[in-house]
RNA sequence: GCCGGAAUAGCUCAGAUGGUAGAGCAACUGACUUGUAAUCAGUAGGUCACGGGUUCGACUCCUGUUUCCGGCACCA
């Protein structure tokens, strides 16, 4: 038998030998970091037997796959632990995971917290009793016979498309439904952690059980789970929920309103740098801005198909004087009834109205997060009514004004989704011919504009198809930052039209635009994307003055902030009767970025000495350069210097 | 909405087995008059999330509710 390892070498064996075997016979430093290995294409286990020809690839523990091999194999680890200490459980899915592994269990009694250790002290056991993890093809039926009475395992076992092979992978008295690849042993598996208990869904279906997922994490060194528990703590540092409170930033009040935001004066200053930058840049890119109620009639709603199709996630509706109102929870039959105000000529499209709105949306309770995800948002919202020979060239100007935004943000496109409709037609507005037609259009601007995409399937809105930019915040989150969506529909349904060249009414398109995501959920990726730490150009304090001695600078140092105020900026000056060291150190930990020392000397010569945010260097310069020096830095936006 | 956990001063947190609460920071007052991350002293601050129950007595035990947290489902 003759192998073929990525250099080219090729190299003959006694079949059959397992990956294992061959890396010992290269060295035993190579043996004891290798995984798994790949013969051609197909995942082959440590302890796999190879009896054919092909390519192989050993993969080592630098390799990316290594990490979800170990992974996974710590996920049949756990669950071989948790059958010794619950004899009676089953199990759902084990996957593993981006950042590590989990296994869905299905108990009579619900787990708590130190059960995690009980568990992670009996995952240790087996580690030292090193088990073999030995896989085995069957047949259908011999692993429905296996798994007769385990109405999970069954369920799976059925949804394995006819013609697929099944494997079980046996460990000690273990064994599970698996596809593999695994280490090879249980002994492999060294320094692991188990996090957190969840609910999860059997198969993400909600009207069915819900099991009890547990959560954890495995890695190759001490060190390397070390870091990852560190980077779970700072994480928590960063997040926008504690970062809100400790800058006060916003507030989320239960008398208020769950999933109600309160924006306090910090939040605000920021918020409204963005709603000016925003306004700005659609005012330069031909938008006309409007502004419309938040409520509206029922009818208004029913016109639009969102009573229909969106009832769920709305407020229940109010009645007075014989009229029905609802809250809205978009802007577009607005806006249609905007168009529709005037009579239209193909002259004046394409028309593009922007609106800064605050929605209201009826979320589940258990999906509101912070500022992440609430009932009541406030976002620019865009319309664009073209003419079809106009689609393309206004999706590219609004992916244009997207990109450049994100960028002015600081923030990056992690890629972008392409949703289109599916086979479900109950979910979609019935109309092939439409449904087909913008689908097509869409697909063709990516392609012309060269944007890397993903499909998805099933994810379009109920009116048309889409395009979302997805952007991945620091903590990890992927977050739909902006959406195109093509819309054929509603200008149906409004019966909107325009005048053509040749005098008859034509149907307009609709391209509804979501510009920066809500400006809720704008603020808690940006507090988290700089710890809070915003760049000079949204901070909601730009520059704090500080007089060395309050009785000797104090009023200079209020004439200097009163001078910066005047010229734009948002200042503040620190009058407390406190030494240099502590007022230092207060305007360090709110984050400002520029803290302007006044002393004797600088209020002789006027001149400023400036200190910047997380940094403890100090410059003196004349006022009128630290003026130029704010200013740069303010124009340059978040993009870096 | 579902599964699990949590809720003590403005903030961060202590408070064994039931005997009505403490610290640090912040606030306020006074002294100090300050040159780059915390000057000193004092004062005030709490329906222990909310409602019911058990008990001579509940922050503590039981129960219901609300909100928050970790997930799942949802997310135009």
């Amino acid at each position: 038998m003759q192998l073929t390892f990525p250099d080219g070498k090729k190299k003959t064996y006694d079949a059959p030998i397992t990956p294992l075997a061959i890396a010992k016979a290269i060295s035993s430093s190579l043996a004891k970091k290798t995984v798994a290995a790949f013969l051609d294409d197909t995942l082959y286990d440590l302890n796999r037997p190879i009896d054919r020809d092909g390519a192989i690839r050993l993969i080592t523990e630098s390799d990316d796959e290594a990490f979800e091999i170990l992974n996974h194999s710590s996920a049949h680890l756990m669950a071989q632990a948790i059958k010794r200490l619950y004899p009676n459980a089953q199990f759902g899915v084990g996957p593993a995971i981006e950042e590590g592994f989990y296994y869905d269990v299905a108990l009579d009694e619900s787990l708590k917290e130190d059960d995690l250790l009980k568990i992670e002290n009996q995952m240790r056991k087996l580690v030292k009793e090193n088990h073999e993890m030995i896989r085995q093809e069957v047949s259908r039926e011999a692993a429905l016979t296996f798994f007769k009475d385990d109405f999970y395992k069954t369920t799976l076992i059925e949804a394995i498309p006819e013609g697929d092979a099944i494997t079980l992978y046996r460990q000690g008295d273990f064994v599970d439904l698996c596809r593999g690849g695994h280490i090879g042993f249980t002994g492999k598996i060294k320094h692991f952690k188990l996090l957190s208990l969840a609910g999860a869904y059997f198969r993400g279906d909600s009207s069915g059980p819900m099991m009890q997922r547990i959560y954890g994490t495995a890695w190759f060194s001490k060190d390397a789970l070390d870091a990852h528990l560190s980077m779970l703590e700072e994480r928590k540092e960063r997040d926008h929920r504690k970062l809100g409170k400790e800058l006060k930033m916003f507030m989320l009040n239960s008398e208020v309103g769950q999933g109600l935001a309160t924006w306090l004066p910090n939040g605000y200053a920021v918020r409204k740098v963005l709603e000016d930058y925003v306004y700005d840049q659609e005012r330069k890119a031909g938008y006309l801005h409007v502004s419309t109620p938040v409520l509206g009639t029922k009818h208004l709603y029913e016109t639009s198909g969102h009573w229909d199709h969106y009832q769920e996630n709305m407020f229940p509706p109010m009645e007075k004087d014989d009229e029905t109102f609802v809250l809205r929870p978009m802007s577009c039959p607005h806006h249609m009834k905007i168009f529709q105000s005037d009579l239209r000529s193909y002259r004046d499209l394409p028309l593009r109205y922007a609106e800064i709105v605050t929605q209201h949306r009826y979320e589940a309770s258990g999906a509101l997060t912070g500022l992440e995800r609430v009932r009541a948002m406030t976002l620019t919202d865009a319309h664009i009514f073209v003419r079809p020979d106009q689609i393309k060239e206004e999706v590219i100007n609004a992916y244009e004004l997207i990109e450049t935004a994100i960028a002015d943000l600081g923030l990056e496109i992690a890629y972008i989704e392409f949703a289109t409709r599916d086979d479900s037609k109950s979910k979609f507005h019935d109309n092939d011919r439409l449904w087909n037609l913008a689908e097509t259009i869409l697909e063709d601007v990516l392609k012309d504009a060269e944007i890397p995409y993903k499909k998805v399937p099933g994810e379009a809105a109920f009116y048309g198809p889409k395009i979302d930019f997805q952007v991945k915040t620091v903590l990890g989150h992927m977050i739909t930052m902006s959406t195109i969506q093509l819309d054929f529909l509603l200008p149906e349904r409004f019966d909107l039209n325009y005048i053509n060249a040749s005098g008859e009414k034509e149907r307009p398109v609709v391209i509804h635009r979501g510009y920066i995501s809500t400006f809720e959920r704008l603020m808690s990726i940006l507090l988290e994307q700089y710890k809070g730490a915003f760049p000079t150009w949204l901070a909601p304090v730009q520059a704090i003055v500080i007089p060395v001695n309050q009785a000797v600078h104090g009023e200079h140092a209020k004439a200097l902030k009163q001078h910066l105020i005047d010229l734009g900026y948002r200042v503040n000056v620190d009058q407390r009767d406190e030494k240099l060291g502590y007022k230092i150190r207060d305007a360090q930990t709110q984050k400002i970025p520029y803290q302007l020392v006044i002393g004797d000397q600088e209020m002789a010569e006027d001149q400023v000495t400036y200190r910047q945010y997380g940094s403890s260097d100090q410059h003196t310069v004349s006022t009128a350069e630290f003026e130029a020096l704010l200013a740069a830095d303010v124009a340059r936006k978040s993009r870096p210097q």
